[in-house]
RNA sequence: GCUCGUAUGGCGGAAUUGGUAGACGCGGCAGACUCAAAAUCUGCUUCCAGCGAUGGAGUUCCGGUUCAAGUCCGGAUACGAGCACCA
């Protein structure tokens, strides 16, 4: 076994001394590479398994760009503003800061610990005032730009405890800690108007190399869709009232209007009939929180206000409801709705017995040249006692269908069922339950030799007797009338239209997909896409509407009432103004404080009774005392780690030209929305400010996966005989056995249990490799038989540590050892070379490798190897010999050979023959090198 | 409910992007070394039948395209992640 404790300790010593890893961001000689890591939040339990995962791999990347000539920043810093230590300070009196000092201390240990090749000059804290004086720098300009704005907006307000809160924070109406009442109410907050960028921030994501489902995940986040308003009167007074719609197409459809709660018109229309039911209501909403609202399942509620809307586009006159599946918060307010159309809307006119019409009929079939038009009906009868449905089977002359028919002039739907029902079964007592929205169906009749385009109306009838009269049948109606199941029908309807029927009627919904429009005036007989086109154009035409687009995303809540977070370089003046501190006023300090515990749910840093005094040109002042949100600081990090001692600017600008954007950035999916969206508002910001050179900070983000517990679950609380320390594996087995297996455990992205035996595998593997290099195999002699599979190996080590496909990289570097032992001699160019390609990964052992094969001091900027192309490939190959897809034999060919001689070669393989014989073969499909299919009859 | 992702031996996972499924590791079995064990080295290890040659089945399930499908297309199921009345 080799001493890992002594040359990793040896090596961690070395370069340390050295100050190996430093970075000379003024060399701008060589290319750049620029490799970030998400940086932690300092908690007291140090780094988990996830850490070193997502740490590691960049590390890997980092020295082997590093050999191939890069000048590669690779730093490392703390995420050290947060709640842990504020809810220390609350519960100890101590300044937060100690415990975060005292932590951070334990995290840089253990990162030195595992051999992270960190510039550590470099380094930064969020919660440092050098730091955020910058951080405060970009807020201040973020408001003299009118992105930050102090605004009232609607939050969750608990009196008792005098805070706000967040959603997660709210259960039943109550405050999680304490059960104390919480309201919606609109206040005053500190936001960022993110929804500003959304664009930019949409058009940003073609261009970066990131996963497709963080794209899509931004992409939903930021909510783009894309519609109209319509503006509404209010019958009898000169109000109106605009309502967003990504549906203008359904607006001859729209049978009333609803209002959120909130909405400002409501008091303003709402009748003195309905007053009281509204204020009740507005009252109940007032409570609840967005969560609650928002909760899956609930049944829809809401108040009709009394006042009418008209419909602009027929002069209808609607109701105007509130209800809260409406939001105040998005689009204007108040919707259209259009129940035949929209699920949430369908449910409330359901409950409300509010009408329904249909202005868009689903197509079955195909449309065909001269088709004869009719109108007609399915009816399903359905027997409740026996659990069957009425059919009539056709047999071969058209399979099982319902009863249908044609209508007569000027007969309803039901009338015409109830006939055809008669005349086909002899049922008569029957009762109509539903008539469900029309169908419009194209189709071909065999009897007719015609084709037929029919509006057709579902209908579901309830058996009440079997009362029968005697059938009604015409001479060619040749057909058995039965009663079958659900999951019959479900399988022998086979007819488009019929089965659509029966879907339609078993589950009532609203139809909310494409087809023709109805009903609709100007917009009949177009599709969705063109009657929403068409009805934007007369909207704009008559002044009461326009395109529009809407963004789901909303303002960021720039504010806590925290202790432990960038104080918020602005003043309250007396006289109202707002005041934003000069720049020779940042930072900003925290002050010391007494008590860190925020009083009748006031801020923390009310209790700075001096700190808070201010006075500008004379007026007196008080200062926020709300703090920045956690993810203020991350929001622009990666810039600062560039120039991080940089006490005029927040970084130099021609470095950051040079080494903007990050190269490779990988962390954790759960920031896929919160920080790396927050990163690209404030880049993006910059950028149009002509502060940063680029618009999109990371050009490649990679997520490393998590790693479970042994049993395949998440370590943690709930599992504590699971979860893993780290320092415990670099104690025992030591740092390039943990790094090595983290990195052969799996595809880095992938979700990946702990397998301790695994760790002992990768221990053994280095140990295989130490005794090979003190074996007396290293000789300085050729060795052909380890020729091509050297090359091989530098081809393959170096393409997947580019592709971050470490688990393949070290499967063939195992390969590559495998066989060497196979052999007498090892070549010592061979040796130099793979302990090269091992530095990446397991860099302590790969130094003392190094050392031992007579080179002195660091193998961190060895040259990259290289591989001769000409040598990878093999001349001979042994490829799989098919009959009809089925491999019957391999035969070896020379790479060059021509096809005949393949085929021959094939043909004459016993167990080829023993499978082709009497049989006629059809085509040799011989592909190149790869394979040899014989297809024969 | 919507969006996205995943599914391969006893286990973690490979598979040149349509061309011999199961590389490499773990586990297991056997052999060598040893008085013995551990460590180490060397084999074997998808399942079924067979002493073997070999044959059959096989990448969650059903269907399709193709000479050829883990890979492409359509559908289903399960698990995971995110969003969740966004009009």
């Amino acid at each position: 076994m080799y001493n890992f404790r002594e040359i990793e300790k040896k090596w961690k010593k070395y370069w340390e001394d050295n100050n190996t890893f430093h970075t000379d961001v003024w060399d701008f000689s060589k290319p750049k590479f620029y490799a970030l890591d998400m940086f932690p939040y300092p908690s007291g339990v140090g780094l988990h398994a996830g850490h070193v995962e997502g740490y590691t791999a960049t590390d890997i990347v980092s020295r082997m760009k590093r050999m191939q000539g890069y000048n590669v920043l690779h730093p490392m810093g703390y995420d050290s503003f947060g709640l842990p230590a504020e809810q220390y300070a609350v519960s100890t009196g101590n300044n937060p800061n100690g415990f975060t000092q005292k932590n951070i201390e334990t995290f840089s240990n253990q990162l030195k610990a595992l051999g992270f090749d960190y510039d550590w000059s470099k380094t930064l804290q969020t919660s440092d005032p050098k730091f955020y004086k910058w951080t405060q720098w970009i807020f201040k300009q973020l408001y003299s730009d009118g992105y930050a704005k102090y605004i009232d907006m609607p939050v969750n307000w608990c009196e008792e405890l005098g805070t706000v809160l967040s959603n997660d924070e709210v259960i039943d109406g109550k405050s999680e800690r304490g059960g104390y009442p919480v309201v919606r109410r609109n206040m005053k907050q500190w936001v960022i108007d993110q929804a500003a960028f959304a664009e930019k921030l949409l058009e940003g994501l073609n261009n970066i190399d990131w996963p497709e489902s963080t794209k899509e995940m931004q992409r939903n986040w930021i909510g783009k869709s894309i519609g109209a308003h319509v503006v509404f009167k209010v019958v009898g007074t000169d109000k109106e009232f605009k309502v967003f719609t990504t549906r203008p197409d359904t607006l001859f459809g729209a049978t009333y209007c609803v209002m959120a709660p909130e909405h400002d018109l409501v008091d303003q229309i709402t009748t003195s009939e309905q007053r009281e039911a509204v204020n009740i209501y507005k009252k109940i909403c007032a409570t609840k929180s967005d969560l609650e609202r928002t909760e899956l399942n609930k049944e829809k509620t809401g108040v009709f206000t009394g006042a009418y809307a008209v419909n602009p586009v027929n002069n209808e006159e609607i109701p105007i409801y509130i209800s809260d599946y409406v939001l105040a918060s998005y689009g204007t307010g108040a919707i259209m709705a259009v129940p035949a159309h929209d699920d949430r809307d369908f449910e409330f006119a359901t409950k409300f017995n509010i009408p329904i019409i249909q202005v868009l009929e689903e197509v079955t079939g195909t449309e065909q040249e001269n088709e004869t038009v009719k109108n007609s009906i399915v009816a399903i009868v359905y027997d409740k006692e026996n659990d069957k449905y009425l059919t009539i089977n056709w047999r071969e002359n058209g399979g099982r269908l319902f009863v249908d028919g044609t209508k007569k002039e000027n007969e309803s739907a039901v009338d015409c069922a109830i006939r055809e029902i008669a005349e086909e079964t002899g049922y008569t007592d029957i009762e109509l339950v539903s008539e469900d929205f029309k169908i419009n169906h194209h189709y071909y009749a065999y009897n007719k030799d015609k084709y037929f385009n029919i509006e057709a109306t579902p209908l579901l009838f309830e058996l009440k007797s079997s009362k029968q009269v005697s059938q009604n049948l015409d001479d060619d109606e040749k057909f058995v009338v039965e009663w079958v199941d659900k999951d019959t029908i479900l399988k022998e309807v086979k007819d488009e239209l019929h089965a659509k029927s029966f879907e339609y009627v078993l589950n009532p919904r609203a139809m909310t997909g494409d087809g023709i429009h109805i009903n609709s005036e100007f917009l009949n007989g177009l599709n969705k896409e063109e009657a929403i086109s068409a009805m934007i154009d007369w909207l704009t035409e008559h002044d009461c509407g326009s395109k529009q687009i809407n963004y789901r995303m909303r303002e960021w809540i720039f504010a806590r009432q925290r202790y432990w977070g960038e104080p918020m370089p602005v003043v309250y003046l007396e006289n109202g103004d707002i005041h934003i501190l000069d720049d020779d006023e940042l930072p900003l300090v925290l002050p010391e404080l007494d008590d860190y515990k925020g009083h009748g749910g006031k801020a923390p840093l009310e209790n700075a009774i001096e700190w808070k005094k201010y006075s500008h040109n004379g007026i007196d002042g008080v200062r926020e005392t709300s703090t920045m949100p956690g993810s203020a600081g991350s929001s622009w990090y990666f810039l600062r780690y560039i120039d991080p001692e940089n006490g005029d600017v927040f970084a130099n600008q021609e470095l950051l030209r040079h080494w903007m954007p990050v190269d490779l950035y990988i962390g954790g999916p759960e920031h896929a929305v919160g920080h790396l969206m927050y990163s690209r508002i404030w880049t993006n910001y910059l950028y149009d400010k002509g502060l940063s050179p680029v618009k999109e900070p990371f050009k490649k983000l990679v997520h490393q996966g998590m790693i479970l517990g042994a049993n395949g679950i998440k370590m943690g609380k709930r599992y504590p005989e699971f979860a893993v320390d780290p320092m415990d594996i670099v104690n025992n087995y030591g740092a390039d056995t943990l790094r090595l297996y983290e990195m052969f455990m799996g595809p880095l992205e992938a979700s990946k249990p702990w397998n301790q035996q695994g760790v002992e595998g990768a221990q053994k593997f280095l140990d295989r490799i130490y005794r090979l290099y003190v074996s007396g195999k290293i000789q300085d002699r050729e060795n052909e038989n380890l020729e091509k599979i050297y090359h091989q190996t530098i081809k393959k080590v170096t393409d997947d540590f580019e592709s971050l496909n470490f688990n393949t990289a070290i499967s063939q570097m195992m390969i590559f050892i495998n066989a060497v032992y196979k052999e007498e001699v090892f070549p010592k160019v061979y040796a130099e070379v793979f302990v090269k390609l091992l530095n990446p990964v397991c860099p302590h052992l790969a130094e003392e490798l190094w050392e031992m094969l007579g080179h002195e001091g660091t193998i961190a900027f060895e040259i990259w190897p290289t591989y001769d192309a000409a040598k990878v490939v093999e001349e001979e190959r042994e490829i799989a010999v098919q009959v009809n897809g089925k491999v019957r034999a391999t035969i070896k060919i020379a790479l060059d050979e021509a096809e005949e001689s393949i085929k021959e070669k094939a043909l004459n393989e016993e167990n080829v023959c023993r499978h082709i014989e009497g049989k006629e073969v059809v085509k040799v499909i011989v592909i190149k090198g790869k394979i040899i299919n014989i297809v024969v009859k």
